[in-house]
DNA sequence: CCTCCACTATACAGATCGGTATACATTGGG
DNA sequence: CCCAATGTATACCGATCTGTATAGTGGAGG
């Protein structure tokens, strides 16, 4: 249900809790590879020893930083989206709760797609998460779209999922003012002219 | 025209061809703070003293990297931009032209959109290339959808341009087959409706 | 009391980071 | 013919990288 894979597995102590918040924040805003173990230690008041003790490596960190940051996007969609509303009106709420999560949580856009640009190898451990995500969101759409018009789901859900990503993208770049209220507007003429 | 700011100035003899080459490949495949000056020099066939002679800096590299990068993608699309034809067939060949450069040059979708996740800092000489990119996207897109329909030129820009960037992302992630394709037909879609 | 556990503190290893220095070879143009 | 530009080769700098080793502290539970 939650995050795909199982791969959370480490019983985050209150150390290893204050360090992983502190490597995500740093992670998010100044990119995986540039951030130093020291540094995470330092800023989250633990040290190194602590912080190998508890996730064994740094790459470990960068998983368990995906993977919670995965499951909150989740589990903050998940409390937003009623199941007895229309699925026309879900699909809104999912371009509202995805803008409220960016005004707070991203700045700098996706998190995931951002990870991507340093993780290129398929092997890499945190790679299905970023993946997984993804998937996930284009099942979502296109689940939701087999609810408005079943015969043209697939495509629906695609074109809304290149809308939602592309305002994310716009949304950390600053192309223009609120691209994921523009994407929601979008989303909604798209599904007014569908299902007919 | 071409790159926005005045920003490359440094003249390419050959060896610093062949290193900014290297250091684009790598830079693009493995991100920009994974690859030091010494793998660039070694994968060049240089020196890194004739890295420094011709660039000063790796920072330098970079923004000639990304500068470089900008500037061929203008191109090519330039290149293919028929100002004779309809403004609704030329959107469509903007997205041609995008699923063409993608395929051969961009695997992992917006080298732009890559490097913004490593450089967040607005005070790196690299950013207004990002930045300008986008812009330079939006406008062009704007500016076709001012031919077919000028009272909505800005919304349906901004909509290409998410379908647009949408669809990269989707690309370089693997997220379905052939985004591009998918989203030059949504767009068509998008401009049937309108203008009439 | 004693053991387990989470944690601190510090020092260090080996590699790599961006960047510099010295010395020498090759080349083309005035 | 000389000179400047371009390049190679190699050694080095201090800083930082991930990761480890040693030693010790404080609290909770049986």
């Amino acid at each position: 249900m939650s995050t795909a894979e199982g791969i959370r597995r480490i019983a985050l102590t209150p150390a290893a809790r204050r360090a992983l918040e502190a490597a995500g924040r740093l992670f998010y805003a100044r990119g995986i590879h540039a951030v130093g173990v020291d540094l995470i230690a330092a800023e989250a008041g633990v040290t190194k020893k602590t912080l190998y003790d508890r996730f064994g490596s740094k790459e470990q960190i960068v998983v368990e930083y995906l993977a919670e940051r995965d499951e909150r996007w989740r589990t903050f969609l998940a409390g937003r989206l009623d199941a007895e509303r229309p699925a026309r009106e879900r699909v809104l709420t999912v371009f509202d709760a995805s803008r409220a999560w960016a005004l707070e949580n991203s700045p700098k856009g996706c998190s995931m797609v951002n990870a991507h640009a340093e993780i290129s190898d398929p092997a890499h451990p945190a790679y299905p998460i970023i993946t997984g995500q993804k998937q996930w969101m284009l099942d979502l759409f296109t689940g939701l779209c087999a609810d408005i018009d079943p015969d043209r789901a697939d495509r629906l859900g695609r074109t809304l999922m290149l809308l939602h990503e592309g305002a994310l993208v716009a949304h950390g770049l600053n192309v223009f003012a609120d691209p994921i209220a523009h994407a929601r507007d979008e989303a909604g003429a798209l599904l007014a002219a569908a299902g007919e």
